[in-house]
DNA sequence: AATATCGTTCGATCATATAGAACGTGGATG
DNA sequence: CATCCACGTTCTATATGATCGAACGATATT
């Protein structure tokens, strides 16, 4: 996972930092009170005190009792910036319908900020049900579809996002070098999608296509995943590259022409 | 709608508030630059400036030529909010069923705040696909959802409610007495399910039962909606009934035992 | 080429976010 | 039942930093 600008705080608003950390620290320790946050956090009480008056004043943050929770006003923002993706309603069922046809694990996925994030995501009957959800992020360079992704940027995108990337290895499989990545890259913009071969997860396969809008910038990627012992064979390299080569021609098609 | 409190700056961080406004605000212009925002807020185009900075340093806004858009990072806080509401998994599966088996638009609400907020939504195959999405704020005063909810608060946090109740009107059916309101929550507290008939919307039905919790504490709210001339008759005041009351029990069941 | 328009940087000011102490309250402990 | 924490909350002084307006630079427009 990488973050915007690590050291950043050049010249940016204090508070809305210290806001920001003070709802994500209740959203970590799934609801927390005043001296929990602050303690966390190293500010007074007083200080966070007033921070979540203020969210809850103006319902971001809810208080029960004592305990301060992350709002649902939130959701109304994400909802926003979700469904305003490209192709968001048009994927949603294509999304389902690969998860139905295949029994696993199918998302569609977009890119913000260096990180890969969910947008759609369904289960079919044998799928893996465990992990991250709707708005997770994960790391472009360890999945399929981020692969995906990043093999469609033009040069100069791709440099900045390489530029924020660190590499982070979360297996043996995962590709920790900028140079390795590169080659791989040129490889699936040729072939048209990628794999991933145990790189974010071990015991965990997944094959990923670009969709393409206007002028073939990139919006997103499709794709499955699975157990490596189910994802291998013709059924990985072929088929399941093959059905999602056919889904995403079907919605670039439609999303073009809207 | 509601507000938290309307006037209310008492003691809080004023810039959170300026802060929240200029997300707000690039929400509703669906993208805008420093000049619109300012514009619209009435502050400096530099002030705007920094807020902006700071929020796409932060990742939760995102920046493309010159416009300003709500981030991800807000889905996965809404996310977050949304899936730790008591039932989040059961009742995804139940509303499914219910928009499947009428055909018609099945919704989970609960309340924050003073207002109802969609959880889960879907369509059966005859559902009126028009408006409002996950996250959206609804009144709780003018929905049958909404109804059943408040039919089961304690005296207190009701009346707590109802002071920051407008009581607005959305149509000549809407209910804008507190008293009649009144008695018709008793009515539903009796009988367990509520009606909304074209109180929200013209041409718009609905039937509603509360979700109970542990101790009888009301968790959040099913509904069925559809065009008035469908949900009529013993339809509607019977056979929707008895279906969301079933699942109403089977849920409670189930989360109550865990 | 000239001009307007916008994003961005800069500097001075004044508001206000912050910390810390003081107050009030509920729950635990003896 | 009395005492004592531990916590949320209010208050106040101070210094930080958010704000504005002006100036700069880049870009598009005519």
């Amino acid at each position: 996972m990488t973050r915007g600008t690590d050291t950043g705080n050049r010249d940016t608003v204090q508070t809305t930092r210290t806001m920001l950390e003070t709802v994500e620290v209740i959203k970590r320790l799934e609801g927390a009170t005043v001296t929990e946050v602050a303690a966390e956090l190293g500010y007074a009480k007083s200080t966070v005190y007033r921070h979540l008056s203020t969210l809850s004043d103006l319902g971001y943050v809810v208080k029960t009792d004592n305990e301060y929770r992350v709002g649902l006003r939130f959701l109304e923002l994400g909802q926003h910036a979700r469904t305003r993706q490209a192709g968001y309603d048009l994927t949603t069922k294509k999304v389902e319908e690969i998860a139905e046809r295949t029994g696993e694990r199918a998302q569609f996925i977009v890119r913000e900020h260096g990180d890969a994030v969910y947008i759609h995501r369904a289960f079919g009957d044998d799928a893996v049900r465990t992990d991250p959800g709707i708005g997770s992020r994960i790391p472009l360079h360890a999945t399929a579809a981020g692969k995906a992704i990043l093999a469609n940027l033009d040069e100069d995108e791709l440099f900045d996002v390489l530029e924020q990337t660190d590499f982070e290895g979360f297996t043996d499989h995962t590709i920790t070098d900028r140079e390795e990545l590169l080659d791989e890259l040129a490889e699936i913009r040729e072939r048209g999608y990628s794999f991933n071969r145990e790189e974010n997860l071990k015991g965990l396969h997944a094959v990923g296509v670009p969709i393409l809008g206007d002028g073939g910038v990139v919006i997103g990627a499709l794709s499955v995943s699975g157990p490596s012992h189910r994802l291998r064979g013709d059924r990985f390299h072929e088929d399941l590259p093959n059905l999602l080569l056919g889904t995403a021609n079907e919605l670039e098609l439609n999303i073009t022409h809207t």
